[in-house]
DNA sequence: GCGACTTTGTTCCTGCCTTCACAAGCGGTT
DNA sequence: AACCGCTTGTGAAGGCAGGAACAAAGTCGC
């Protein structure tokens, strides 16, 4: 609640932080008290000092010679991402993946509720997934006005994702998590970010490539390698 | 093929060339010859100057004063990106998540085919996904050893999902494509690559935390939003 | 045949992120 | 009460990605 210095926390420390939050609670649930950055930082896949770093960003949470209180830095950790209330979210698209998505425990177990699936084909709508009911999409901007929801999903083809995305916005929505294979275009003040699922069966084709000519090159200098990129999708 | 230059591409670049190749597809069927770096960029959601940095690792492949040939470009990454021949996948965790890949049309239309799905839960073995039929996991070594499968998707609960990788990765596989919330840890010469869904959801709700309580702050300078991410246009 | 326009490829620069290394601080022990 | 070991927090440096501006080059029009 007290936060001393109004820090900015770039991106790429927020998607590590919520890895962090993940590891802290399965510490909890472990009877564990207290954590050194070290352990925290294996158990992440990330570097320990950038880990300290990480959390710097939120002042002073750890006790030295001791280490992080696992039940303090996890509050401080919900707090910073605002986790700790929950957040109503409308999903685009009930297909197979967003099906899936509806229906994935690891979301509602972290403060993210599905209160509103929709979709475009009437045979799919009436269908229960999650324990809600398929609307149509033309409800899409009463159900977002009822429920307030804050965070749109997108699983659609990409053909229609933009004017569903045009819709959220329209209809109030300001944060977008996009699965269709489309760069959607929005106004300031609106967050999107996207998940390419076969852009990263891709990247893994061309290390495969990559490994397969390089042989013969150096194998000392590693330079084509560059990294595994542990952390988030990105 | 003749690369003159055995340039290292980085791996930032290497995903936003899938993405490239996505767009040429859509421009190729639309009967389009010709792109200019900027109309490209724009389909692409990128800096017109970045794609062409990106396209340079490649060595010269387009006409000054004309643009790129939309076939000619497509061809070349198909080349890099090692999707000119097919690249079998196993698939272990046969959920919804897993099946919703397992069906997902954009792999097979990229080069990606599924070659064995595996499941633990005997209610789901025998099951049919996608044209193929679920089996067990224990058969994991004689599908990968049956079908040379590069590319292992792990979409199993966290709990066993590093049993699993080790499994792959002794069996041969040296590229992951992991959506568990787990930090695999892998020996060197294999890729790992990490999707975290629960992740991508709390970014966007830290940065709508900040929206909601930084409109007080000046609204002119912006540190705090530290931009979209990932695909988005701008 | 020549000029002008368009578009690529490259270079420079700025800022951010990651990594290393060290000083400061706290608990436990004697 | 003082010392010692352990761990955090921070400062500095290096590398990398992103963006803007400029020169080279090829085409189209006259």
């Amino acid at each position: 609640m007290t936060q001393s210095r109004p820090r900015i926390v770039p991106e790429a420390t927020v998607a590590r932080l919520a890895v962090y939050l993940r590891v802290l609670a399965g510490l909890a649930d472990g009877g564990r008290t207290h954590v050194s950055s070290g352990e925290l930082a294996a158990a992440a896949g990330v570097n320990p000092a950038g880990l300290r770093k990480d959390l710097s960003y939120l002042g002073p949470c750890g006790v030295r010679g001791v280490g992080y209180s696992v039940a303090g830095l996890r509050q401080r950790l919900t707090d910073t991402l605002g986790a700790a209330r929950s957040r109503p979210c409308v999903l685009v698209g009930a297909g197979r993946l967003g099906s899936a998505l509806a229906d994935y425990a690891g979301f509602a177990s972290r403060g993210f509720e599905f209160v509103g699936l929709l979709d475009a084909d009437p045979a799919r709508v009436g269908a229960q997934v999650g324990g809600h009911t398929v609307r149509p999409v033309d409800d899409l901007e009463a159900v977002v006005a009822a429920t307030q929801a804050s965070i749109g999903v997108i699983t659609t083809p990409a053909e229609v994702a933009q004017s569903v995305c045009d819709r959220l916005v329209a209809a109030g929505v300001r944060s977008i998590l996009n699965f269709a294979p489309v760069a959607l275009s929005v106004p300031a003040g609106v967050d999107v970010r996207k998940v390419d699922l076969s852009v990263e069966l891709q990247v893994l084709s061309f290390l495969e490539q990559q490994r397969d000519d390089s042989p013969p090159a150096a194998p000392t200098s590693g330079p084509v390698r560059a990294a595994v990129a542990a952390g988030a999708a990105r």
